[in-house]
DNA sequence: TTGAAAGCGGAGGGCGCCTCCGGTTATGAT
DNA sequence: ATCATAACCGGAGGCGCCCTCCGCTTTCAA
């Protein structure tokens, strides 16, 4: 019931897992995830694993073995906050207009990405680190975007030679001085910038 | 004469220096610049200091002390890059009209940054770790693009809310995969959202 | 020529990454 | 209830990197 981050990482992870783990180890695992939560929106992804198994009350071994890799853990940590903003997209899209809803969708991402410190620099990390399994991740990221899009390009009202990819990039650079006092402001400027690209559609540059 | 980088750095650290130098520790600091240069475009801002004090044979005590931290000594580095993109600026910008010239000094950028693997990762790194001495790199980087925007606002062709350090952030969305196939391709789209982004809003804001 | 300022460089302490494996514990069959 | 064993635990240890500190060497001006 409280296990959609975890399971949905796990079973993306290789295949199924039919054994459903030993009871200390669910135990240890759980207890990882969630002080790993709290040490990447504290001091960032770049953490310390050590310093997080510890404060776990388990082995660096532990750690390790539950999650290969730094990436894997940030994964499994914010698979969550990606489904809610996966489902954040339905929801603007039932509500109003395709390029409102894109908008209130960009801006949403914002709001994410501020709370919880980490949340893009570890897109960044697992996408760079790994440009083929972020899938899991950022897979929901660009699925809810194209969604959005496509509905807007459906409508004609943006362009339509951009993807989601595009737009994540370009968004995605707000996340490098998260912690400045103008950082709202600024990144409400950012997502008016690419909203404004997106609608430059019509083609009469020399004409 | 061809000192133009370090003088750049040096000044900008401190005060002026005002011995010049004794000649085995201009040596050594020369063979430092240029061999983090290398290793820097080769591997990445995250090269083993060790390393290129070991490779410029050097005690890694000397590399200390000439550039107290990374940031520092990746800023000298590219320096002359910086450099040059800032009179890239002004050439374009008595060779074409504002809105050409920005474009074209953007994806000058790129093609830049595209050549030295490492050059944006470096403003990312400054930019980050040192929020408030990152003048002297980035502040040539908006410096140029200011320029270039300011004429362009004064022409009325390009929205006028928005500033430099918008642009650049958004710019420097594509900085984080700079090595895959269709790289070129996506960096000019997004100079082409950009583009579109800026023109967009300046008719009629409200009045 | 020479003395001292300037520069050199590497040893060393600290930290984080990750692996490996002997000890411990849950589990299911008897 | 008992036991064999598969699953799990966790930390010691090897490695690389960061950065500081300080005794030795080199340069240069008087």
């Amino acid at each position: 019931m409280d296990e959609g981050g975890a399971d949905l990482a796990a079973e993306a992870g290789t295949q199924r897992r039919e054994r459903p783990l030993r009871a200390d180890a669910r135990r240890n695992r759980d207890r990882l995830i969630a002080v790993a939560g709290t040490a990447f929106a504290e001091h960032g992804v770049g953490t310390s694993l050590e310093d997080i198994a510890r404060r776990a009350d388990v082995g660096i071994g532990t750690l390790y073995r539950h999650f290969p890799t730094r990436e894997r853990l940030v994964e499994v940590v914010y698979a969550r906050e990606v489904k809610a903003l996966s489902d954040a997209a339905d929801g603007f899209l039932s509500d109003r207009a395709p390029v409102a809803a894109l908008e209130a969708w960009l801006l949403r991402l914002l709001d994410y990405a501020a709370a919880k410190r980490g949340m893009m620099d570890s897109l960044h990390l697992i996408a760079s680190a790994n440009p083929k399994f972020f899938s899991e991740f950022s897979g929901f990221m660009t699925d809810s975007l194209d969604k959005l899009m496509q509905a807007a390009i459906a409508e004609g009202s943006i362009r339509s030679d951009l993807d989601s990819a595009d737009v994540l990039q370009a968004i995605s650079g707000i996340f490098k001085a998260p912690d400045t006092p103008d950082w709202r402001e600024r990144s409400r400027r950012l997502v008016s910038l690419v909203m404004g690209g997106l609608r430059w559609g019509a083609p009469a540059p020399s004409a």
